[in-house]
DNA sequence: TACATATAGTTGTCTATACCAGTTCTGTTT
DNA sequence: AAACAGAACTGGTATAGACAACTATATGTA
């Protein structure tokens, strides 16, 4: 079942094979998954072990316990999409549609004042700028406009962008994202912005922009998406203290 | 040192003790605190028992460790603006504007379907319904329409919604807010919107919606508020993970 | 039938130990 | 003085076992 000479540890093997049992459906939620002596027994493993990866399971918010009880597969939390950073497919994946994506452009340009400034550049200082539409269940929900620095990614490339983008950067760099200042207003679509998304002149659209920063600090993308006001919502759960 | 007869369990202990040693100044952010092995020797209990302990305040946000070097004191994560819940008070001064509020209308009205489903009432059982203009520089910011219900506040007043209302909450229920939901939307001012936040009519608006739960889980209050999108942009951090 | 009691199952807490992997300091050698 | 090697630290992973607290079910008794 597990590899007990593999790298990875073992309690990180149980997790990630019971998600993959949550996935393939053999648990739904509120079932009740085998109790920490007989998953112990079963992947011959201590009681610990397991524990331990129930209880990193249950901080993620996958499971949960009752005492005397069971543990249980926790109802899937569709309420806190941007809890975690969540990418515009896992956003709509959450909200019951189907995403996709069009490249429309994928250009090299001098940095404005403004992207220069948000990305640490020096002014003039060559930037990606990647244009794109992102549609759920076939109809346009968004257009979404990216700016990177070229000193950080030379290589980069249109099939590059339309894969994983953040994958190619841990591969590449060693760094991931580590957190993301968002700034969400509302205007007015503009010509342009109307033609792509199918909406009136003068419609409302909110305007969603991220400046993700990684782990070393160093400044990443600016990510600026208008979205149909009258297809979506941002949503988020925001806790006390 | 720690209360072994206490029902209290030994990690729980250790975790106050911790935490106040923070707060006391003992400990300030960046500091390395004493290695488990010490801890464990410290409050004569197994390393395990600290472990324990430590994983719990890292993954609430007190400690981080370092494989080979130790654990540390977080910082104090202050530039999460709307990351705890922040009064438009807070928020204002945050963005170096005098916030102040006029009341238009505080009635009792029957709560439509919409805001009794939110307010986990019956239908058409009462509502408090409280209007305010908010403003930033003496210059109208948001229109804000509060829903709260009656059965659980039956003595609210005009005076107690324009001092601290939340404080009225805690010391009249002995609750208060654990979390809320939040939406964000875009849409074009109504006649209404636009004469109060002195806009043109078809000008965007921010509509920040804030549905608040009690610490026994209660819906507590619906907040809808229309923001000027010329003067105001919604500004959160996000983390990986 | 109704109520108490046992009992077997669950998670919760805790111990004592062991070894691994990464970091830092220290003493020795060059 | 610099470079290396090793010791002594750090947290990370894992074991085997114990008892407590809680829940559900079965059993016996009034």
């Amino acid at each position: 079942m597990l590899d007990k000479r593999s790298p990875m540890p073992m309690y990180y093997q149980i997790q990630e094979d019971l998600k993959q049992r949550m996935d393939s459906g053999e648990f739904v939620p509120g079932t009740m998954i085998p109790s920490e002596r007989e998953l112990s027994e079963h992947y011959d493993v201590s009681r610990m072990t397991v524990r331990q990866a129930m209880t990193n399971m249950v901080n993620d918010g996958y499971l949960y316990r009752e005492k005397g009880k069971g543990t249980f597969i926790a109802e899937q939390k569709i309420e806190q999409p941007l809890q975690g950073m969540t990418s515009f497919t896992e956003d709509m994946k959450q909200r019951g549609m189907e995403a996709s994506s069009r490249l429309i452009s994928f250009e090299t340009i001098p940095a404005t004042v403004e992207i220069a400034k948000k990305l640490n550049l020096d002014e003039s200082e060559d930037v990606f700028r990647v244009q794109r539409i992102r549609s759920a269940d076939q109809k346009p929900m968004a257009v979404e406009t990216t700016f990177l620095p070229v000193t950080l990614l030379p290589e980069l490339t249109e099939e590059i962008v339309q894969g994983s983008l953040y994958q190619y950067v841990e591969d590449k760099l060693g760094l991931s994202i580590e957190k993301a200042t968002q700034m969400i207003e509302a205007t007015v679509a503009d010509d342009h912005q109307a033609t792509l998304l199918e909406v009136p002149r003068n419609s409302a659209v909110l305007m969603i922009e991220r400046n993700s920063i990684l782990t070393d600090g160093t400044p990443f993308e600016v990510v600026k998406s208008a979205y149909r006001a009258d297809r979506y919502k941002f949503i988020s759960d925001i806790y006390r203290s």
